[in-house]
DNA sequence: GCTTGTATGTGCCATATCGCACACATTTGT
DNA sequence: ACAAATGTGTGCGATATGGCACATACAAGC
């Protein structure tokens, strides 16, 4: 079984901010300096599916650190048609192009699966990344990290069938929430594949019918990991691989 | 027409460096602390066609300035497919990783239209930036636009006919290389594309008996730039909109 | 129990692309 | 002049996916 994002070894201790446990991978662990200024400031935040964390060419006003559930990172085409570009679960954040000072996002984040981020003001993030250096790379290097992710999916996009990208998927959104139950219709599913519903339709029963997963109406969950990782293409192997890598060389 | 990459007004006055002019956008008008500590360690070096500048997986022991050219940010497959998910001119930079941390590069970069480049080593890179906030800025600021194009990448792989892929892509090498004429093999278009060469054969048919282009033998040339852009899908005006954005947002 | 809305399953045809093979044209080197 | 290497044009069947329409199944509310 290809060592996965859930593998990474858990944040010693656990914290609790605003009376909400701290999950995000960024926001754990940082130096004390840097705690006490960032931990303050952050508002907890329950996310709804669906709900619209930025829009693609609409100014930042909040950004996110992802505390449980799915955000995805979609290209919207003026058709309606959308593609999934990215996936960020609790070791993401939401309000890249801030960082770096542009004012605008570059495309819309939705919430895929309800959950919790923690939130903070445009400004109120610019002020603290002058006096944190260590966050501040964190979100460089996780910019990196999901600008690889868009890569691979321009590859596989363009490489791989209806099939592989979304055992892809699944097993990317499983590292991410943690849980083999995965909340959401094949209509969304289609949506960030880029592809009809009833294409889904055919390769969820095909997967279903090998004993990888199961669902009902909204409800999937995954039967066997192992499987669906041969199943799926070898993107989400050297997407994990390449994390790896750089997580290790980061020290 | 739209409003092209072309149209970004050429720096105030001309600089040499090393004997050399230099083209680069993120080195031109630095503030002189820095351009002082930076020019003086630049090394001019020629980029020939299918020089490997990144390799993926592999350690980044130089990084590059664009100076002219065209470079391409490629994800390669296990069985040797290839597909473009970047492309880069004198507006870019080769090595991004290094500038957040990561020692390894993501993907394989290689020449595609012969230009050239200037040089440092990584470990030279590092420590010029600990010196250099301006530059580090920029290169963050880079890795943000070059990401924004792996992202329209993926949707438009998904989406769009090899025939609008080819006329974007055309597009934007030419924004980055400021030539009618593009030095380029039906092999290596098809690469990039991550398509067979006959689909490229037969879609450049189509461009050139619609009188948009012209081509013999690893020499193509844009006869009709605007029909070309209708041509094209959505994504290339999509990508020329979002950097003006990004750039008017960041004086 | 019935209605309404939402989620999923299925079928049919058009089309784009793939995989492969081969013919032809142009350039390069000897 | 000739051979070899490289680049381009074309055809054909197999396949995957798209667009669309409709049938079925389940859930929630009255």
């Amino acid at each position: 079984m290809i060592k996965s994002a859930r593998s990474i070894p858990p944040s010693s201790g656990s914290t609790e901010v605003d009376g909400n446990k701290l999950e995000n991978d960024l926001l754990l662990n940082l130096p004390d300096k840097e705690r006490q200024l960032i931990y303050s400031q952050l508002v907890f935040l329950p996310l709804r599916t669906h709900d619209v964390l930025n829009e693609a060419g609409a100014p930042i006003r909040h950004v996110y650190f992802m505390n449980s559930g799915l955000a995805s990172v979609l290209n919207v085409m003026a058709d309606g048609k959308s593609v999934e570009v990215g996936l960020t679960g609790k070791e993401g954040f939401v309000g890249l192009p801030l960082v770096v000072g542009f004012a605008s996002s570059g495309s819309r984040v939705i919430v895929q699966i309800e959950g919790s981020a923690f939130r903070l003001n445009a400004s109120t993030l610019l002020e603290i990344l002058r006096k944190c250096r260590t966050l501040e790379t964190r979100l460089h290097q996780y910019s990196q990290q999901l600008a690889a992710q868009s890569a691979q999916v321009a590859a596989c996009n363009r490489l791989h069938g209806v099939d592989e990208r979304m055992a892809r998927w699944l097993l990317m959104s499983q590292d991410r929430i943690g849980s083999e139950l995965v909340p959401l219709t094949q209509e969304f599913l289609a949506h960030m594949l880029g592809t009809r519903r009833s294409s889904v339709t055919v390769a969820a029963s095909i997967l279903q019918s090998a004993g990888l997963i199961d669902y009902t109406r909204g409800q999937l969950s995954i039967v066997d990991r192992k499987g669906l990782e041969e199943a799926s293409c070898e993107c989400y192997g050297a997407l994990v691989q390449q994390a790896a890598r750089w997580n290790a060389e980061s020290r």
